[in-house]
DNA sequence: AGTACCACCTGACGGC
DNA sequence: TGCCGTCAGGTGGTAC
């Protein structure tokens, strides 16, 4: 499920492996995983020119041609990147390969197709379309109260809302609650200053902590919740039972002890 | 401005 | 053994 540490993750991971080499090809092998834009003209668009760069902005991550384009990829719930030697087979669910003149390659794998690559002339016109919010990591607390806080509804649904903050979804936005010891159901405007402070810290906190542990479950604090996302397993606080409820249809993991 | 529900998509899993 | 329903979840659409 990649979130905001995942995206970060696999942003790093393609300016440790793909930057500054020639594209030679881009291959895809599945056309759903594609929007806005055909496979021929993704590739006379990337081909012979080098990635350059990359930014993230919430869950999207943009990577910049010596063109001046940006190939724009969203992982969905299940997407991720492989890197390779031209003699590795791609990986099982690969929909887009970008092939290097030196025969490596970068696989952009999808099971669930819920993915998307596609392309922008400008990064910010594409933020823009998308009507993403601030990165919430770029958020900083009175933007936080205005443009999150001052929502009408229940704080897990505001906090996965795209256009108030981008880059919160599920998993992470349960970890949040959890660690401001927040109930999910809690109305965000009713929150007072102090309990919205904390909410805001452990908003940094969990992202930041969770980049650093490089999005890996078994790396996460023993008082991390996200490794006992199943109903029944024992609260990493209080050892009470975790619980599973939904919130506008989505599954929230939660412990009715701990989080008020 | 909210909520609720559906569709997209694949694969794992439980029930029978 | 296999078939079928359900679930996972980010996003986007529609109806209320």
């Amino acid at each position: 499920m990649p979130e905001l540490p995942d995206v970060e993750n696999f942003r790093r991971y393609m300016e440790q492996h793909a930057m500054k080499q020639v594209v030679s090809e881009v291959r895809v092998t599945d056309d759903r995983i594609l929007a806005d834009i055909s496979a021929d003209q993704l590739q006379e668009r990337m081909a012979g020119n080098q990635f350059v760069s990359t930014r993230r902005h919430g869950k999207y991550l943009l990577a910049k041609m010596s063109s001046g384009g940006w190939a724009v990829f969203h992982f969905g719930m299940t997407g991720f990147f492989v890197y390779g030697a031209s003699a590795d087979v791609y990986p099982k669910h690969a929909r887009a390969v970008f092939t290097f003149e030196d025969g490596h390659f970068l696989a952009f794998d999808c099971q669930r197709l819920l993915g998307r690559l596609t392309w922008t002339d400008t990064g910010e016109d594409y933020i823009a379309s998308q009507k993403l919010g601030p990165d919430a990591l770029e958020l900083d607390f009175k933007s936080f109260a205005d443009k999150v806080a001052g929502a009408r509804t229940m704080v897990k649904s505001a906090l996965m809302n795209q256009e108030r903050v981008a880059g919160i979804g599920n998993v992470y936005s349960d970890e949040i609650l959890f660690q401001a010891r927040i109930h999910p159901k809690t109305t965000i405007s009713r929150l007072d200053e102090d309990r919205l402070e904390h909410l805001y810290q452990a908003l940094r906190d969990v992202l930041e902590t969770a980049i650093e542990c490089e999005a890996v479950p078994e790396k996460f604090p023993a008082d991390y919740l996200l490794p006992h996302r199943s109903e029944g397993d024992a609260c990493p606080v209080c050892g009470g039972r975790i619980q599973k409820i939904k919130i506008s249809g989505r599954t929230a993991y939660m412990c009715e002890k701990c989080q008020t």
